[in-house]
DNA sequence: GGGAATCTTGACGGATCCTTAACGCCGGTG
DNA sequence: CACCGGCGTTAAGGATCCGTCAAGATTCCC
């Protein structure tokens, strides 16, 4: 889910908005002052920044500014002040809507959307690289040496689970209970069906593959 | 410089937004209507919107959920109603902004440099080529060999979410979501026909189609 | 109201995918 | 050295899904 930096001194406040949040799906961090809003932004960079402009320890502006030196991520600003000076000073800053206080939570989710809707930024690396082949996940393609790579449904599951966890092995039961349903935690049949076909497909050496490797008595696991 | 389309019933209003704005250096065109300014829009797509939803002959929500059909340009609402639900609605119909009359024109200024600060990302390549097809996303208009295609509405919104997303995998659900409206998700058979039918008008060898892929249990997937 | 364009519905052959079973290989074990 | 369990490989059968067509139903526009 996409993740929301939610910057405000007022703890009543941050608690009501995490809990809104995170009830309508959203993964929520918060700061109380604009030093720990720096810091949690570039250890964990978010999707959308709600900032408050009257923080304690720096002007809400100076963090709008030093966000927007490295980060392109929606921000929306609160306030207390109605002035007009300062909602020009902050859109133009890099602010990307302004709302008063108080306001209503409604208001408020559905801005939200309207910014994250004009951007779908937020998406991951998406793409996972190896000498061989190469693993688009947001676009669900495979390609190898430039060329697209057919995969079957059951196929890209299980590639799709690998991939998401470089380098971790994954029991068969895992691969099993994720793919098929907790149901086919036995039918490990599958599993040497589904492996030897995506190393047909990827691998240059199926005897000896390099990326899909078997873990005997245990599971698979993806080396990148 | 870019365009902006006002639509406001107030001569007034509309009056000093167009001085206001070209003072700013942008191109303004206006309309006093729903109606006038649909057609004004799709005459000369405006690079921004500023919609006020007390219009005479349509509801305000109505001409944007209309332009929403084929415009992505960032939309500002102007409204006198200060109510939660209305802002709901209208950013959530499509909406960017939602300003509240009485405002400030420095306000509305800087909210509008705020939403073509973002804008740029979404301006469209507009066009989409391959090498037997070309789709114009801002004219809603196929070619094919400099020969213009006809496409019915929903053959067009089938194409259109496909081309949006090039290489990008679709499932059947979104687009059944997307076309049809979120009821429809099991309506696979309908796919299957529109499909069918872009094919014939797109696609050189139907049986072989290079860019509307099928991904057999899934969904499709444009290649460009 | 009437005609044309578009959308829905159903049915069929063919392609794709999943399941299942069989066999060979390898390493460990008695 | 024979046995055994786990793995890789392959192929055939059946289930599912897709492309195609055409005929009704509906909508839209004159």
């Amino acid at each position: 889910m996409t993740g929301v930096l939610v910057v405000d001194d007022d703890q009543h406040l941050l608690k009501a908005l995490r809990i809104t949040l995170q009830a309508h799906g959203y993964t929520v961090e918060t700061a109380a002052d604009g030093e720990a809003a720096l810091i949690a932004a570039s250890r964990n960079p978010p999707g959308l920044v709600v900032l408050d402009l009257g923080l304690p320890d720096m002007d809400g502006a100076a963090v709008l500014r030093e966000l927007r030196r490295w980060s392109s991520a929606p921000v929306l600003v609160l306030s207390a002040r109605h002035g007009s000076s300062d909602k020009v000073d902050a859109l133009d800053a890099g602010a990307d809507d302004y709302i008063t206080k108080p306001f209503g939570l409604e208001e408020l989710l559905a801005r939200l959307r309207a910014l994250l809707r004009r951007a779908p930024e937020t998406a991951e690396p998406s793409t996972v690289d190896t000498a061989e082949f190469s693993v688009d996940l947001g676009r669900r393609m495979v390609t190898r040496n430039g060329e697209p790579v057919r995969l079957t449904p059951t196929e890209w599951s299980i590639l799709e689970l690998l991939v998401r966890n470089p380098g971790k092995l994954i029991t068969q039961q895992q691969i099993l209970a994720t793919v098929w349903g907790p149901a086919y935690e036995k039918e490990a049949n599958y599993l040497r069906v589904y492996m030897a076909q995506l190393r047909r497909k990827l691998e240059a050496d199926t005897g000896n593959p390099r990326h899909l490797l078997t873990e005997a008595g245990v599971g698979y696991r993806f080396r990148p």
